[in-house]
DNA sequence: TTGACATGATACCGTTTGGTATCACATATA
DNA sequence: TATATGTGATACCAAACGGTATCATGTCAA
């Protein structure tokens, strides 16, 4: 629910790279700056709208914030790409093969 | 590959009502615009911008042009959503499960 | 306390985006 | 043919987006 912030962050490429960053390891702005070549602000930006599609978490550490990848704005997107999953899924192949055989029968 | 302009174009909430309806059945630009409140300029332009991401395809049909969907689009982006799946996904919990009696078996 | 460091916040800028209005073109139908 | 219909194309506008520059704040360490 409420799936369009997520949307709205895997839209941008440095973002879906950040993330790929952030689900292996979390990560400092300054650390996921140093992979990228602009500014930090431009970063934290960005960093702000995975935030907001509940793509990431950040929690305060010293002077330092960490940003940590959360599962769960993903699933959203994850869910809602799967009531299409009959379109390409190899049980719905599988399927079609069953409904296909059942039709020959039928003849 | 080329997953941008799919990303890109899933990205708008009308963009992703469009895809579900035609995931359904196939429409004109006409059909289409009978359920949203927008001129048919705008929706055209979303059509466009589903053709570029590959979400949708166009075949003339008289004076028609009638819009379909195409599975491959999305496909592009749950595959990229997969490679973070085990966060998910019940087949990584088993094999969580299954990782951690590994290393009780080695203790 | 002083200074260096990691970050937050704001203002600003050019480009893209979502949308409308308008005109042109092709096709079905009287 | 004349006319209505379905569509394409262009110009234009306000808002959002991606980015920089700049200044303020909090925290570690000497």
């Amino acid at each position: 629910m409420m799936a369009q912030s997520a949307f709205r962050a895997l839209a941008d490429p440095t973002r879906r790279d950040i993330l790929t960053m952030l689900s292996q390891r979390d990560m400092t702005i300054g650390e996921v700056c140093d992979h990228f070549d602009m500014t930090r602000a431009a970063v934290k930006k960005h960093l702000i709208v995975l935030e907001d599609g509940n793509l990431i978490s950040v929690r305060t550490r010293g002077r330092e914030r960490v940003n940590h990848f959360e599962p769960g704005g993903l699933k959203t997107v994850a869910d809602w790409l799967n009531h299409f999953s009959c379109f390409w899924d190899d049980r719905f192949d599988a399927l079609q093969r069953a409904i296909d055989a059942d039709k020959g029968r039928e003849r």
